[in-house]
This record gives C-alpha cells, sequence and structure tokens, in this order.
DNA sequence: CCCAGTAACATTTTT
DNA sequence: TGTTACTGGG
C-alpha cells in the first residue's frame, strides 16, 4: 500500500530527480507537460491540491532555461513566503545548474523592495509624496503601521473606544490593497467609520513619508505607482524581465495583479517591447486569504482580463487516497459559482476517514493523543510523530493539545501563534537598528525612547512630538533640538538632560555604524550600552530569562548573516543587490550591510521552521530521544501548502468551523468552506475528523452542533469511531443540554478519556478536575529539585509555574531535553 | 515613573 | 477563561 504513495513521480520532496535536460518532462502527465511547454502570451494554470504546481513551475522554469535558451537574467518568479521562494530557486538549481541563480525568485514583497531601494531617486522626483523617501528606507510592519495610526489617530481627536486603531488601520490597508488614494478613499467612505479612517489615511500617509517608511502595503502600492509615473522605469523591467511567473495567484489581491500587469504589460510598447510570457499558478478553491485582500477575481477573471489567455487544468491529484479526494470534492462541489473541478488519483481508495464525537474538547484532544500513540505504535502501519499533524481552526485550540500531548509525553510542536519577531524584545532591539539605520524613523524612535527607563517621559515626549509638528521637523530632528536647548521645546532642565544623554548614546552608536561594523556587533553593543540586556539580567522575572535567551538568539541570527551572508541571501541576490546597489549609487556597503540585515528580518516570517513531514526542520537543534521527529499543531490557514501522511481535522462544530463570525455571510461561509477543503486535501493517507459536542467557549460551556462542513463529506466515507449518544439529554441539541454535559462531569465510559482515565494512564478525569485535583497528590516541586520520569529520566527543576491544577514545571532532563510538564495527577515522575 | 489592579477583548494572518 | 492594554494610586 504504502508504495504506490513513495512511487508516484509527484510528491516533489520524495526521492531525488536529476533529470536531464530532454527528461524534464519524462515524468509528467500530459496536463502538467502542456502547462510547462507552453508558448507565448498569458497562461493560467489552474492547480488542484496536490497536483503537482510546483514542479510545473519549477520545470517550466528549467525547461525555459534548458530547451528555449532563455537567459536567467530575464525570469521573474514571484511567491507569497521566503520558503516557497527558496525552494523554487533550489529546484530550479537542482535542474539546469548554478546560472538559474541570475533569476529573480522571490516574494511580492521583496521584489517590491529591491526595486524600491533601486529606484528611490526617480521615486523622489516622480511620486508625490515620497520627496524624502532614500534608498535606506524602512519598512513597517502591521504593528508598526498601527502605533502609528494611533498616534495619528490621538492627534486627530479620534475616539479610539469608538474607533479603535486597528479597525482604522484595516480600513486603510484594504484601500491600499485596491491601490486608493486618500482622495479616493474620501470619495468612497460611505460610514462613519470609514470617514474616519478616510481622515486617518492622508495624515498617516504623510507622516509615513516623513519617517522615510513604507508599510506592507506601500511596498506593493508604491511600486505599481512608480511603475505607472515613469515610462523609463517600467520599460526597464519589462525589457529585462520576459517571463514573469507567480505561484499561489489565487492569494493575489489587487495591488498585486496590477504590478503582475504592469510589470508584464499586455501590449506592444512605444519603443517595442512585446509582453513578457505570464505564468499564473493557483486554485480558486485554495483560497483562503480574501479577508486580507486576496481576490478570487483575479483568478476567475483572468481569462476575460487577457482574452487570448491560454488554461490548463490539473485535476489528476498525487497526494491523497481516493477517499480523501472524494470528500474534498464533496465539500467543495457545495460553493456556488465555481469552476467545476473534480481531484482524482490512480493510487486506490485508501482507508476509511475516522470520525470521532467526542463529549468535551478534553475528550477530543484524548482521542487524537490515543489515536497518534496507537498509530506510531503499530511498526506496520510505519507512521512516524513527524508523520502526523493536527489542524485547528482558531490558535486558542492547540491549549488542550498541548495541555494532554504534555501529560502522556507526545514530543509535539505549535507553529505559529507569537513569533519570534513579534515578540517585544526582539522589537525592541530592531526597533534601536532600525532607528541607527534610518534616523527618521519616528515609529521605532519612539518605541525605544524610553526602553530601558531613562527618565524619558510621556510629557517629554509628547512635548517633543508637539514641538516637531509645529516646526515641522522630524521627532528625531526635534530630540536633537530638545537635547541642545530644552527650554526651546518646553522641557524640564531634568528631561531635557535625559534626553541629550539618549541623543549622545544614539550619535556614539551611530558610529558603529558608519565604521561599517558587522550588524550583530552592532546588536550587541546596542543591548550592552543602552542597558537593555542588564536590565533583563537584573530582573527575577523567569520570563526576562527567556527574553535574554531570545535577544541572544537574535545575535546569532545577526551573526550569521554578516558572516555568512550566502546562508540568507544566495549568491546571485548578492551579485544582483551589489550590482542593484551600484545602479542606485548606494556604494555605503556598511549601510547595504545594517539595511539588508533589517530588511531580511522584516520580511521574513518564521513559518520558515515549520518541521516537515520529514521530520527535519531547519532549526530543530533539538533533543529529540529518537529520529521519529514531533507532531505538528496548526491552523489550517498555516496549513495551505503542506502535506502529511495523517491529519486530525478537529473542532469541526458549528460556530468553531465555520467560526461564529461568517455566519450569515454567503463569501465568508465560502472561504471557511474553502478552508475545509485545505484541510481535507493536505492528507495523504488518514484523514481523522473529530467535532466536540461541548466545548469552553471563554469560560462558558457551549453546545454546538457538527459543522455542515462535517455533513457534507459522503456517509459512506466517514467510519465512526464514536458517535453523539442517542438516549438522554443531548439529542435536543438545545443550549439546556450544554449545562448538563458542562457541568456533569461524567462522560460515557466509551469516551477516549474516561478509557485515558481507566486504562492506567497517568490521568485523572478532565471535567471534574476541579473537585479531584486535591484529591489527587500533585507532585509539589520546587526550583532545584531532582525528579526521576519514567520516559526522560533524570531531572533537575529548572523553573515551576502555575498552581493546583495547573501547576507546571519546567524540567532539565540533560541529553532528554528541557520539558515542561504538567504537575497535576498522577505523573509518572518521582520526587528524589 | 512604576506597578498593580482591572476592564475589555477574544478568527484566520504568507509579507 | 486567559490575555493584554490602559488607568490611577503610590
Amino acid at each position: 500500500m504504502s508504495t504506490l504513495f513513495d512511487l508516484t513521480p509527484e510528491n516533489p520532496f520524495d526521492g531525488p530527480t536529476q533529470p536531464k535536460n530532454r527528461e524534464l518532462l519524462a515524468d509528467l502527465n500530459q496536463a502538467q507537460r502542456d502547462a510547462v511547454t507552453h508558448v507565448g502570451g498569458q497562461l493560467l494554470v489552474v492547480a488542484g491540491a496536490g497536483s503537482g504546481k510546483t514542479r510545473v513551475l519549477t520545470r517550466r522554469i528549467a525547461y525555459l532555461l534548458a530547451e528555449r535558451k532563455v537567459h536567467p537574467g530575464q525570469v521573474m518568479a514571484i511567491t507569497f513566503t521566503n520558503k516557497a521562494a527558496a525552494e523554487m530557486r533550489e529546484r530550479v538549481v537542482e535542474l539546469v545548474g548554478r546560472r538559474a541563480n541570475a533569476m529573480w525568485v522571490s516574494t511580492f514583497h521583496a521584489m517590491c523592495v529591491r526595486i524600491l531601494r533601486r529606484e528611490a531617486k526617480v521615486l523622489a522626483d516622480v511620486l508625490a509624496g515620497s520627496s524624502g523617501v532614500t534608498s535606506n528606507f524602512s519598512i513597517y510592519d502591521a504593528d508598526d503601521s498601527r502605533r502609528l495610526i494611533n498616534l495619528v489617530a490621538r492627534d486627530l481627536d479620534i475616539d479610539p473606544k469608538r474607533y479603535p486603531p486597528r479597525g482604522l488601520a484595516a480600513q486603510i490597508s484594504n484601500w491600499k490593497n485596491e491601490l486608493m488614494t486618500p482622495l479616493d478613499a474620501k470619495a468612497a467612505a460611505a460610514s462613519d467609520a470609514e470617514r474616519k479612517a478616510a481622515d486617518v489615511y492622508p495624515e498617516y500617509q504623510r507622516r509615513l513619508e516623513q519617517a522615510n517608511a513604507f508599510d506592507f502595503d506601500d511596498l506593493i502600492m508604491r511600486t505599481v505607482e512608480l511603475l505607472r509615473a515613469s515610462p523609463d522605469v517600467s520599460e526597464y523591467y519589462r525589457r529585462r524581465f520576459r517571463h514573469v511567473l507567480v505561484d499561489e495567484y489565487q492569494d493575489t489581491n489587487h495591488a498585486q495583479y496590477v504590478l503582475v500587469r504592469e510589470l508584464s504589460g499586455t501590449e506592444r510598447t512605444e519603443s517595442g517591447t512585446e509582453p513578457a510570457e505570464l505564468c499564473v499558478v493557483g486554485d480558486a478553491d485554495q483560497s483562503i486569504y480574501a479577508f486580507r485582500g486576496a481576490t478570487i477575481r483575479n483568478i476567475e477573471e483572468f481569462e476575460r482580463d487577457y482574452p487570448r489567455a491560454h488554461t490548463i487544468l490539473l485535476e489528476q491529484n498525487y497526494r491523497s487516497t481516493q477517499t480523501i479526494l472524494s470528500a474534498a470534492n464533496a465539500v467543495i462541489a457545495r460553493n456556488s459559482g465555481r469552476r467545476d473541478k473534480r481531484l482524482w488519483t490512480d493510487s486506490g481508495e485508501g482507508e476509511a476517514i475516522v470520525g470521532y464525537v467526542a463529549d468535551n474538547e478534553h475528550d477530543e484532544a484524548a482521542f487524537v493523543a490515543g489515536e497518534i500513540d496507537a498509530l506510531v505504535d503499530d511498526a506496520a502501519a510505519g507512521f512516524k510523530y513527524s508523520d502526523v499533524a493536527v489542524f485547528y481552526r482558531t490558535n486558542n485550540q492547540s491549549r488542550v493539545f498541548e495541555e494532554i500531548f504534555i501529560r502522556l509525553g507526545l514530543p509535539y510542536r505549535v507553529v505559529g501563534g507569537v513569533r519570534f519577531y513579534e515578540r517585544r524584545e526582539v522589537r525592541d532591539a530592531l526597533a534601536y537598528l532600525r532607528v541607527l539605520a534610518n534616523p527618521q524613523d519616528t515609529v521605532s524612535l519612539r518605541r525605544i525612547l524610553n526602553v530601558p527607563k531613562r527618565g524619558i517621559g510621556d510629557r517629554a515626549e509628547a512635548a517633543v512630538a508637539s514641538y516637531a509638528e509645529r516646526e515641522r521637523i522630524s521627532f528625531s530632528d526635534a530630540l536633537r533640538v530638545a537635547a541642545t536647548s530644552g527650554s526651546e521645546v518646553g522641557l524640564a532642565a531634568r528631561s531635557a538632560n535625559a534626553i541629550a544623554r539618549f541623543v549622545e548614546l544614539m550619535n556614539e552608536l551611530g558610529k558603529l555604524v558608519e565604521a561599517d561594523e558587522p550588524p550583530a556587533d552592532i546588536l550587541e553593543a546596542v543591548l550592552e550600552r543602552t542597558g537593555y540586556r542588564a536590565q533583563l539580567d537584573e530582573s527575577d522575572d523567569p520570563q526576562d530569562a527567556t527574553r535574554l535567551e531570545n535577544l541572544t538568539e537574535l545575535v546569532t541570527v545577526a551573526r550569521e548573516f554578516g558572516e555568512m551572508p550566502e546562508a540568507f541571501q544566495t549568491e546571485a541576490d548578492a551579485v544582483a543587490a551589489a550590482e542593484d546597489a551600484e545602479a542606485a549609487g548606494v556604494d555605503e556597503p556598511e549601510q547595504a550591510t545594517l539595511a539588508a540585515f533589517l530588511e531580511r528580518v522584516a520580511l521574513v516570517a518564521d513559518t520558515d521552521s515549520i518541521p516537515d513531514a520529514d521530520g527535519d526542520a531547519e532549526d530543530d537543534a533539538d533533543d529529540s530521544d529518537d529520529d521519529a521527529g514531533v507532531v505538528t499543531l496548526m491552523t489550517v490557514h498555516t496549513a495551505k501548502g503542506l502535506e502529511y501522511p495523517v491529519v486530525f481535522g478537529t473542532g469541526w462544530e458549528e460556530g468553531v468551523f465555520p467560526h461564529q463570525r461568517t455566519f450569515g455571510k454567503d463569501d465568508e461561509l465560502a472561504e471557511e468552506r474553502r478552508l475545509a477543503y485545505v484541510a481535507i486535501t493536505r492528507a495523504r493517507r488518514r484523514f481523522y475528523v473529530s467535532r466536540a459536542l461541548v466545548r469552553s467557549a471563554w469560560g462558558q460551556p457551549m453546545y454546538n452542533p457538527a459543522s455542515r462542513f462535517l455533513d457534507e463529506i459522503p456517509a459512506e466515507l466517514v467510519e465512526w469511531r464514536r458517535e453523539e449518544p442517542t438516549n438522554g439529554a443531548t439529542s435536543g441539541g438545545l443550549p439546556r443540554a450544554a449545562t448538563t454535559w458542562g457541568r456533569g462531569g461524567g462522560f460515557g465510559n466509551d469516551s477516549a478519556q474516561a478509557r485515558l482515565a481507566a486504562g492506567g494512564m497517568r490521568s485523572t478525569s478532565f471535567s471534574g478536575w476541579k473537585d479531584d485535583w486535591k484529591k489527587t497528590a500533585a507532585l509539589e516541586l520546587a526550583v532545584g529539585d531532582r525528579v526521576n520520569h519514567d520516559k526522560y529520566g533524570l531531572g533537575t527543576v529548572v523553573s515551576t509555574d502555575g498552581s493546583g491544577p495547573r501547576a507546571t514545571a519546567t524540567i532539565d532532563f540533560g541529553t532528554s531535553g528541557t520539558v515542561k510538564l504538567m504537575l497535576m495527577g498522577s505523573v509518572p515522575m518521582v520526587k528524589l
């Protein structure tokens, strides 16, 4: 059975593929081959899940280079993630060799940054509202831009209660995604909230310009504006890139759509440049980012916008069993107005989908954990932990899984949530670097002005801000005035002195930048000289210890970046960057280095570290005792593009998945359904679906009926391991039943939870734990205690957290690693 | 200026 | 229920 999967030519992660040029087409099906070899005009490849879309893209590029003698420098491939870009480049290099490195393969955003930095001079001349922009501009992420919007809204006396900054930010972002200027927005604003946002928008843009900064949306929008405003620039890129390829096309928003159109062109230019060959690959059924501005319209109307476009459908799936595909097909078929597409495979029916109805979320987690245990134990099945993924709709659902996985000692990893570069200490440190690279960066400057505390309080900051406003100078310049003549700005001597010391500090650090010190050294200096590290060192808050570690990690990242840039940017990037810098007249390498590091950090998400099905995650410097890897937990959204032999789809309940918020909104419900489709189609061999009759939502027990998506899976495909009890209180499906189930603490003894409790596993009942935990002797541990754990062996308690049923201890088990364990109930561990 | 208490909030999030 | 952001007292 498993050989069926191993032998499929498709899974691009499997096995070495090194076809010679002639063999670029050998292992492709007809549709794939057509897509690879198609010549001319625009090509739309509608690639169903698992149909080998990445393979088609990479082969097409390889084919262009090897067979059609296209120069690599003429190829631009655009993706959404750095990971996808790196992967694509790597595979093309595997196919045709290193010269492929001369291609531009990058994300939309990275590509735009590259163009904007390169053309900064033109930009300042040509574009209204960009005269303050230089090539060392900062990139503001969502958090930065929200801060700035917050400042602007406050200045405009907008009530943050009625018009929360995040709402304003979202609205402005939407407008930018639609390429709407502040004027357009003003004209279009229909509601009160929109009018407020339209008031904020122009001022926000002004402040961005003043800060020499672009937000994420600007990167795209301003590039479009640049291409439109400057025929020379536009012509340059059109001539240069004769082949434009776009991955995940269904996720493009309007601005990105126009960007691609501007880059590739629709007709011959005056100077005789023909439109580039444009190849876009996507799947409307996997469009799950409409809430961020992605519009299916781009794919659905591709043919209308490009009347001569050719379309190719990839429907043969090389990933999943027919059972899984049939389920996915049946669910997605309920969406109206879609292009009919039915995935199929010749690899056989496979196992039935397994369904489970749990009493509550803890029972559901117990079922999942138990099942994973069984799958991995079953040597004949041959599954490793790393073959398994657990999906949920919202991040907060990960908690129960973590709890039980910890209790049972199942190795796991949660992907998503708070990301490294979003941690406060990391952002603080980076803010220093950004100010050093770009002193006009007001948001970063104000962020670190009094971090660590140095006596520049809110009042002083406000005084400087209003002085800057009054004199129409930047905050940074105002700060310098305040440092020399505090009274001019209206400051007490004490504040002025504090500011003077701060300015002096930044000047000192600035010398390091000018001296072309490597980013890591500058960062070290920042951490030392600002007292940031010292402050954390002195703290006895255990969280601060983690913060220190994160900062050390950041230094390491910077160090690696400085020492071997090839680990971060490819050789071609380096060459092109140098070339670009030269073209732009940027001949200050020290700027380039720090700026390059910051750019990297700004445009990189750390989803890049998702452990893949082979279990060798990039930054998995882990302590795993065996090579079985870890179970991966994540939201369905982050699962897009991935695949696992075994997938657990959890929380398939009305109100959870589909989410409550989407009720009554057809378009959003359709997107939820696509999300369900994505979830199912991630599975290669086994798919599990589960739901809980009762789930605590914000402290209150909620009774949730089965998800409509569950009902849409043909019944004959599902083998129910446990169904909803038909007797008793729950049959009515009324909220009052929730009380019965939620409060009763009882569960049928066929539940996974009950089995777990009865089966001698180290567990007490979950729903009754509030009453029970006191009876069960919880292990009382203190820092420094030595313990012996059945699974991990000898260890030392590093820290403890929580109390009562939530008590946990972080224990260093030496070679077995450091593990966080719950102490409630009978842990398989004794205190020595 | 700092912290602690509390009110308000609670999809999804490639960049 | 758990977290985060703000406010007011010390």
